[in-house]
DNA sequence: GCCCTAAAGTTGGAGCTCCAAATTCCTGCC
DNA sequence: GGCAGGAATTTGGAGCTCCAACTTTAGGGC
């Protein structure tokens, strides 16, 4: 999962190293991490190394640095309930344009149970075969099919959105000057409300997820899936391309 | 907006400069960043800064570096699009429990039209007292309210979800085994599809932002947004609280 | 047993340096 | 004029160091 290769940066090795031990479990909730000090001489790098994987740790939320303590595995593991999340295939063949605002637009969709492929498996955090909700839809703009997406999300997560909500959303959206595609498949998960247990006052708050392919119709593929906070008390970030 | 005070980090100076140049335009799409030796010239500060600048500026996907030539402003910025986001205030002063899984869960929502207050303004990137949309949600478990949200947007994203809407919304999610303060406000913004002309080929996904204030029943005030994407080809990011 | 103080440890900012790999640019040769 | 090759830059990894601010721990005195 979080293969890192031997040529890869030894920061890297580190991250991934601490990584597989708070999700497995080996480093529970609030227990502590090697300090600078002691990272240098576990993994045998120099202190630049060490620090640097802390800091991608700490920026990833994993860990929370406390300054004259130590890091810490963050009380409440923010990792765990997103792993829920939704694939969405977004595929544009037909080489038409999107329609354009005030078009009529129309769809069908159809939910499946189906199992998950590696490649499904591996982005909805499943196990491979396991069982999934595959959800096709077929978007019109005046009539001819512009888009076709595939969606996927893990068995159980309840009924697609229906017909009428969906229009609803789009209806709204495109209201509000953006385009059909921003209907996109999203999964809605909640930190449980933060108590005194948290070693951090940090957690709570919504997040929502969502992972997207996109072909677009006359240009390469492109794989990716990013969410952004921007501003001074955002970092703002995005995730890479998901192939190459 | 971006204030940052004389006392905080040198590097945190760089990249506020630079931040603003980038979002005001005077660096526009492409441009080159002064590299490290410039930058350590140009501010007096050593390389270390400058360095830890640039990655700050390349995490938040402002700039991009390219080995042996130089950091360049991405060449489709990310930043802009997504400050139309919606501010939400999520209250619970009831005391009472959320519903449970099963309860019956009704509400009222009431759009109004208002003013950005300073603190509203700041949330949603809007200048103080523009025109937004305020909308009240009173959300009630077995007929009791449990719960009063107020969500704040920039006027014009269009219509608030409908009551039907977001029925759907919320009997889907909770048959999902989520609890209904998930059922939040989102904007859905895209980047334009990527072309040709972007200096990387990251762009394009989707981004699905929310900004949530949250008061607790008999929890202390907790002001936070955050957004989390786990894995490891993913950064998992959170902001900080808003205040303190 | 308790409290206060001092020492030790830890983070995070900041400085400097060296190096490999990649890009850019310029010079000189044909 | 065109091309090739080498020099100069630049990024990104990695190493080391010093220090202020803070936390934890340990010890000594009462």
């Amino acid at each position: 999962m979080d293969h890192v290769a031997s040529s890869d940066p030894v920061y890297l090795r580190v991250v991934a190293d601490i990584r597989r031990q708070i999700v497995d479990g080996s480093l529970p909730p609030g227990a502590p991490i090697p300090s600078r000090a002691q990272l240098t001489r576990k993994y045998g790098v120099g202190e630049t190394a060490a620090r640097h994987a802390l800091r991608v740790l700490a920026s990833e939320g994993l860990i929370v640095g406390r300054v004259g303590s130590g890091h810490y595995v963050r009380a409440r593991p923010v990792l765990l309930p997103l792993y829920r999340w939704r694939f969405h295939d977004n595929r544009v063949p037909f080489g038409a344009d999107l329609p354009s605002q005030g078009t009529r637009t129309t769809w069908d969709w159809r939910a499946e149970p189906a199992e998950a492929t590696p490649d499904i498996a591996q982005r909805l955090r499943l196990k491979e075969a396991a069982p999934v909700t595959r959800i096709r839809y077929v978007f019109r703009g005046d009539g001819k099919p512009v888009q076709l997406a595939t969606s996927y999300e893990p068995a159980g997560l309840g009924e697609p959105v229906s017909d009428e909500t969906q229009r609803a959303l789009i209806n709204r959206i495109s209201s509000a000057g953006m385009k059909i595609t921003e209907v996109v498949e999203e999964v809605y998960t909640r930190v449980p409300q933060p108590s005194e247990s948290d070693a951090l006052a940090l957690p709570a708050g919504v997040h929502v997820l969502h992972v997207e392919r996109t072909h677009w119709a006359g240009d390469r593929p492109v794989e990716t899936s990013d969410i952004v906070i921007p501003g001074d008390r955002f970092r703002l970030v995005y995730s890479q391309s998901l192939h190459s």
